[in-house]
Formats: structure tokens, sequence, C-alpha cells
DNA sequence: GAAAAAG
DNA sequence: CTTTTTCAACGCCGC
DNA sequence: GCGGCG
């Protein structure tokens, strides 16, 4: 009658516990679903400094960079400094089963790899385009703008898999040859404008919330040092969805909620449909990465903006 | 979940 | 010694 | 060292 159990060495303890508030899930289920899918998901954490999103029933998800000085020997960890905090932050590189059963058992529930293996800091591996809609009942809207970000990669001779993140939208990757991270984010902004281009009432690259209005956010700024939530990886929102590979054809008769971490291991069997759907890793056309360095970096305007309307508000007219 | 601080 | 509290992130970059 | 955002 003791919910505590070891596996593959690792103690793994209160399984029988809620996840978190409105998960309808135990603690077992995440671990049960991240071992049943283990040879899935570690090949695309393998080598990649790794952010955890941790929560516990009560308490406020928070996410998780540097590995706790608690941790067992077995988690490997590369330490990069970290510029804003001026300090070393290890990160945890999640390549065997133990570690991940580690990490399930600290309640991490979001797995965010970086875009780049650690010691290859400047030649990211993916292009990333993330596809967030005004809210959960947009989806289909979302899944429109995908097809115009298809469309925009098949007009630059690319192609890419597309994933439900597991919250309200998708991600599009394109596997890359070798790129600089900076080029690659000018290529991420360029095919973001031209995609948005393609059906502005639909689309937007505006950073701001509020000057997106009902349009669906395409985000080009999940490069450099960002991360993106991988495959397979279960998300903190009520049922626990899974961020799960979907066909492009397939994207109008599915719905995020359909992927969870009760349903997910049950429809992949023993596939891997995310290594199946991935292309070859590509080559991002010179003119792409030109259009790209000519578009500002949104983050950076709209902080501009936030910084202004906090001084005016401070001194009115 | 674990360590540090408080009782 | 037991109970309660605390902690667990980063980058983007111009002003 | 702050601002908005993920
Ligand atoms: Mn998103
Ligand atoms: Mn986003």
């Amino acid at each position: 009658m003791t919910s505590d159990e070891v596996r593959d060495g690792v103690t793994l303890t209160n399984l029988d516990q809620p996840l978190f508030d409105d998960a309808g899930a135990t603690k077992r289920d995440l671990v049960d679903y991240l071992d049943a899918v283990r040879d899935r998901v570690i090949p695309v954490l393998r080598e990649r400094p790794l952010s955890v999103v941790r929560v516990r029933q009560g308490q406020a998800p928070f996410m998780q960079k540097n590995v706790p000085s608690y941790a067992p020997g077995f988690v490997r960890t590369v330490t990069l400094w970290a510029e804003s905090s001026q300090r070393r932050v290890s990160y945890a590189l999640c390549d065997d089963r133990r570690t991940l059963l580690w990490f399930a058992n600290q309640r991490a529930v979001e797995y965010h790899p970086a875009l780049v293996h650690a010691g290859d800091w400047d030649r990211p591996t993916h292009l990333v385009l993330d596809i967030d809609p005004p809210s959960a009942e947009a989806f289909p809207q979302a899944v429109a703008a995908a097809r115009l970000v298809g469309r925009a990669l098949a007009d630059a001779g690319l192609s890419g898999a597309v994933k439900t993140s597991g919250a309200k939208g998708l991600h599009v990757f394109v596997p890359l040859e070798a790129h600089t991270t900076e080029d690659v984010a000018a290529a991420t902004r360029a095919l973001g404008v031209r995609a948005e281009r393609l059906d502005p009432a639909l689309a937007t690259t505006a950073f701001i919330r509020e000057d997106r209005g009902d349009r669906v956010f395409i985000d080009s700024t999940r490069s450099g040092g960002a991360t993106v939530v991988a495959a397979y990886s279960p998300r903190v929102r009520p049922g626990v969805p899974v961020s799960f590979p979907v066909a492009w054809d397939d994207l109008d008769r599915i719905t995020p909620g359909d992927f969870t971490v009760h349903t997910a291991a049950g429809l992949l069997r023993d596939g891997d449909p995310w290594a199946a759907l991935m292309p070859e890793p590509q080559r991002l056309p010179r003119d792409l990465i030109e259009e790209g360095h000519t578009i500002p970096v949104a983050r950076v305007q709209a902080m501009h903006e936030g910084k202004r309307r906090a001084r005016a508000r401070r001194a009115p007219s």
C-alpha cells in the first residue's frame, strides 16, 4: 500500500499523489508516461542544456535551470555563465533513463531543451516558428497560421515538421545544416514576416499582446538563448496534455487535448512520429538570412515602448 | 523535493 | 529533534 | 538596471 518504488535504481516517492491541482493525473501517471516514451523523448533531450518546469500541488509552477546540488552524481551537467545574474548555472543533460526518472520524481513536468547541443554553442540544430493563438478556442486559426508558415517555408525551398505545443498552439521545426545563431534568428524573423504578409488579418508578428488583437501570434523569438518545449513533453495544464507530432495533413482533424499523459503512449505504440516526420537538415537561403537581418528584434522594440509608457505614467503630460 | 531556518 | 519556511530563470538590447 | 514576453 506504499506509493514508493525503486526503478532503475531511482527512488520514486508519493506516486499516488495528485500531480498538481486540476491535473487529473497522479505523479505515477507522469512517471509511467515518461518511462514509456523514454526512447523517444531522450533523443530530443540528449546533449542539450535542459530547463524544466516543476510543480507541486497548491503551489505555483516554477522553471528550474540550475541543477540543485543535491542531485545524484549520475545527472550529467554543463555549466554556463548567466550574464543577467552574473553567476554560473549548471544545466542538466538528460541523456539516460535514470536522469529522466529522477526529474520525474522531482515533479519536473515540462522539458525545455536548448536549440543547441552542449559544446556546439553557435550551431542551432533547428529553426523554430512558434504559433500562438489568442485563446485555446482559436486552435483552428493556429492551424491556418501554421499553414501560412508552411507556405512561407515552401516558397523558400524549405520544409518542416509540426507538433502541438501541448498548450494552445503549434510549433514548426526546420532541421538545419550548420548556421550561426545570428543567421538562424534572422531567417526566423524573415519567415515570420513573410507568413504574416500572406494573411495579415489572421496572423501577426506583433510582440506586444495588445497589438495582436484576435490574430495569431507568429513568434519568431524562439532562438538564440531561448528554449522550446520538447516533443513528447507533458505540460502543466489541466489534463496534463503533451506536445505531440502531427502530420501536416492531419492538422484539421486534431485538437491539443487529444494528446495527454493518459493517451499519448497508447497512440504512439512503438512509433516515433517526431523522428519520422522530421525532414533532412536544410541550408537556409542567403536572401532569407539577409532579409532577416533588416528586421529589428521584436522584443527589443517592444521593451522601448514599455519603457516609454512607464515614463509617461510617472510624469503625466 | 530538499535544505535551511525557526520553534 | 521536529516543524515551518524558503528556494528553485533566463535572454533579448537600447536608453 | 529596467521594460514585455515566453
Ligand atoms: Mn507557443
Ligand atoms: Mn510563443
